[in-house]
This record gives C-alpha cells, structure tokens and sequence, in this order.
DNA sequence: TAACATTAAATGTATCTACACATATTTGTA
DNA sequence: TACAAATATGTGTAGATACATTTAATGTTA
C-alpha cells in the first residue's frame, strides 16, 4: 500500500517530506513486526543484538564500552539492557580483575541455547516477516538511496 | 557512508538483511537530527505531530480517537502524549458535552504560536537537517522501494 | 428496565531512548 | 607522592512504545 493510503493523508508538500516520512513508517511497521517475532522468546529486539555481540565474543568477554561500540545505536543505555538479560540469567557480569573500573560480560550456556533455538526457527527471515519480494538490483538501490540519505552534504 | 563502515560490520548475510539493518540505522540517524530541531522548543516528535494534527481540527477538537486515527505510530499512547501538551498548556482537555465517554482536545493559542515559530524556522527542512541532495527521479525511486517492503505478499 | 456488550479514555507495568550527572578506578603529570 | 584528568560504568529523570487492564458512559437486547 502506498504511504498517502497508509496514513490517509493524501499530499505531501514535495518528494522529499514524503520519503522522509514513508521512511520513518516503514521501520516502524517492520520493529513491531520483529518485536512481535521476538515475544515468544521473551526478549526485545535490542536485547537480542546484545546477545549476538556476545556470542561473538564468546568465550572471550566484552565490556560495556565494547557492546556500545558494535550496537546499531551508540546512544542507547547498554548497561540497563544488560541488567534485564542479567535477571534472565542470559549473561554473567562480573569486574574485570585487570581493570577494576571495566566489566566483564560473558553470555552463558542459557543465552546460547536461547540464541540457537531463536535461529533455528529463522523468525527473522524476510518472507517469514511478511516483506515484500525485492529483487538483487533492487536491494542494491535501495541500500543506496539509504547510504546517500545520511550522506550529510 | 556506507552502512558497513557505520556499524563495523563488514558483511551481512544477504543484501536484504543488509537493506533492513540499513532501513532501521538511517530511520534512528533521522530520529536523532529531529529531535536535535525540536529540543529548542521543548517539544518532542510525537507531540509536535499531535498539535498539528490538533491545528488541523482548530477550531473544531479532536477526541484521542481522532488522534491515533491520524498520527503514524496507531500504538502510541496518545493519551499520556496529550497529557504533557496539556501541562505545559498548549492543548485544553474538556469532557465532550454530547458523549461524556469522549474528551474534547483543542490547540491553545500558545500552542499555536508555537507552531506558527517553528515552522517560521523551517527547522525540518532536508538540507537542513544535514540529509543528502536526491533528484526527483532517487526520491521516487525510494518511496516505492519502500513502500515494496510493506507490499506483504 | 435490568443485564450485558461495546466504546472512549485513562492507568499500570515493563522496556527502551536520550541525556545529564555521579562514582570508582586508572593514568598522567607536576 | 599528590592530584587532576581521563576512563568505565552506573544512576536519575523525562518521554515514548507496547500491551493489558480498568473505569465510566453509552447501546442493545431479552
């Protein structure tokens, strides 16, 4: 469905509102989507991207600074989240013996279990999603297009 | 830049995970330059939204039914939206004298002064705001691009 | 008309973003 | 060595999203 059907609001005062616009829907529409994929599992989406970042490290541990540096948005307040997967006992934390002002955190064998199982199940393959069908050249513009919108000249 | 250099991650899975990692990045960069133009006026982006929409309806109210039929995210709580509006008295709230069940939400003339200064500044245009330079062509290209990813088929 | 369903809004709870500030530790330097 | 600066993380507060529940008013129907 095109954006002005969407959000019943038929004009736009040029092109360029209106991307930004259809822009911020559509991530909206596809976070509820991913949110809703994650429900079953009991983790939300940035809980689950702290648990890969992990798992990549794993069995080496990360910090605090490092989770920050590899997440998609550097603002957001990792040591809470990281409280929450604390709680689920996802993941241990405990201070770093060479650098006491660090904290060392590791996932444990339940958050890597959880993760596999959540991958088994592929929740967040595309068509699963319930995406559109994009072709290679398309896929390639539309990676552009969002690469020149931050390009900030 | 490209979003692999942005978020150091120099591979993805697929050009279409590629594309959803990239949609969700640049819709939060986006997220982040709005909210920077609105500090300003100690207004946040949802709250802006509901007073236009609240300009829109003026002098007639609007219900928070009206509102979440109009605003983008229909999940979010209007309500308590309005309730900051209203604190810092730029919408009035009054129980609808023909249905008692509904609220009655009018613009105040402070909130329309406000409005009216904001849009004065311009403070959303794409230049602006730090956005690149697209042709009419790329920014019709991108709206049906993404309203593709919404096509759900 | 009494009983029940529906509607409109508000409230409760959990999580997240955003930003300022606090605390503890380490490091650099006079 | 003492002390300031930098570093790493945690905490506080405000606003928002998401979803379930509650309250009050209105419709509907037996």
């Amino acid at each position: 469905m095109r954006i002005e059907d969407e959000i019943k609001q038929p004009v736009f005062r040029n092109n360029f509102e209106k991307a930004i616009i259809n822009l911020s829907y559509t991530a909206g529409w596809l976070e509820v989507r991913q949110a809703a994929a994650f429900r079953p599992y009991g983790l939300t989406l940035p809980q689950f991207n702290i648990l890969r970042i992990l798992r990549g490290q794993h069995p080496q541990p990360a910090t605090v600074a490092l989770l920050i540096d590899r997440m998609l948005d550097k603002t957001s307040n990792a040591s809470r989240i990281v409280d929450r997967l604390e709680e689920k006992q996802l993941v241990t934390r405990c201070v770093c013996p060479v650098n006491r002002r660090a904290v060392d955190i590791r996932i444990t064998d339940a958050g890597l279990e959880l993760l596999g199982r959540i991958e088994a199940e592929d929740i967040l393959n595309p068509v699963r999603l319930g995406l559109g069908a994009f072709s290679a050249d398309e896929l390639h513009q539309l990676n552009e297009l969002l690469d020149k919108m931050r390009s900030d000249n």
